[in-house]
DNA sequence: TGGTTGATGTCAGTTACTGTCATAGGCAGT
DNA sequence: ACTGCCTATGACAGTAACTGACATCAACCA
């Protein structure tokens, strides 16, 4: 047993979106998440490194498993093929917590700040699979727009599924999605 | 002649932009800028919600040039290639501004707040030309992913010509990037 | 002429975020 | 057991973005 309460960032997570969602992210200070974790101020931004950012840990976790999840598609699959591919399998991720996802995403969508934070970090998921998309040898720019439709296709399909009443996976919504993306770039 | 200089606004802009470039963004006090138009850091304030929002004055143009082209694109076009000849008849925006784009750009490239901001201007368009779909019938998702990929596709050609040293048109650029884009998507 | 208007100034306040140093419990080596 | 180091946290002061309330004052207008 340590010194301190352990799990100090989780508590400071768990703080913070039960605030927000309380009584807003706007309305919520630093001060008042770092009380409820029973911190400092000072010891929220050792973990995070501004207010939002409290939102988005799995932000990383998600890429390493979509970079990892490329890494393993077939090389015989066309690179829209292979990041399709990719997402599909990093919807596993999501799958048993479409709860969390549903408070997570409402607090969100409230708010433009946090929506920035949240483009940003799906950015920076196109990045990556970019550059993954180059280790298996392809050019620009069919590289930075297989991954742009990868994001893409992953951002519409998550909403879909969180505001869908049905049971259908992530997975399913996202290959349906990626499948209404060739229709419609194909002119249809 | 008024009481007081004309065009406060564009002197904020003006002031900002150069700050910006002399110093970096995030070594620049609003109130430095509001010095240089000769203004007080409360009247930058009235002009722009905040501190990054300076810089991208010029992204209601933009969308309102988009909408109003999609708006005029023949409705035998499939919706994808009605947004695609909206982005390209938005180029026209841009063709006798490169030298003011680049500097803005280099300005909005080495930092991320203004990446931030950038994004979720570009996620605005793209909501407005899904919006401008559906008033041309088109449902979702196709609606949504159309306005995406134009979106996507304009960025893209943009960065692109941006960095590009040979005289192509950004409307020529564009036109290729959505050709790309539908050969990636085909699975080529 | 005197009241109204609208862009700007002034000023105080909140809060996000940072830099710096202090504290204190645990651990390793002797 | 003593010593010193390590590391997570606290304490505290400071900067700057942003807001709300009220003051000013030249132009315009009835």
């Amino acid at each position: 047993m340590g010194r301190w309460k352990p799990d100090a960032r989780a508590r400071l997570e768990k703080a913070a979106l039960a605030l927000y969602r309380e009584h807003g992210f706007a309305q919520t200070t630093v001060a008042e998440i770092a009380e409820r974790a029973g911190l400092t101020e000072r010891t929220f931004f050792r973990y995070f490194a501004d207010k939002r950012e409290v939102l988005f840990s799995g932000a990383g976790t998600l890429q390493q498993h979509l970079i990892s999840a490329l890494g393993d598609a077939p090389s015989s699959l066309a690179p829209i093929d292979a990041v399709g591919a990719a997402v599909e399998a990093a919807a596993e991720l999501f799958e048993k917590r479409r709860d969390f996802a549903r408070k997570r995403q409402a607090v969100i969508s409230e708010n433009a700040e946090l929506q920035e934070r949240e483009r940003i970090k799906l950015a920076s998921l196109a990045s990556a699979l970019e550059d993954a998309l180059h280790r298996r040898g392809v050019a620009n720019p069919a590289a930075s727009l297989a991954a742009e439709m990868g994001v893409t296709v992953f951002r519409i399909a998550f909403e879909r599924w969180i505001n869908q009443d049905d049971n259908r996976t992530l997975a399913q919504i996202m290959r349906e999605c990626l499948n209404e993306l060739k229709l419609v770039t194909a002119g249809k």
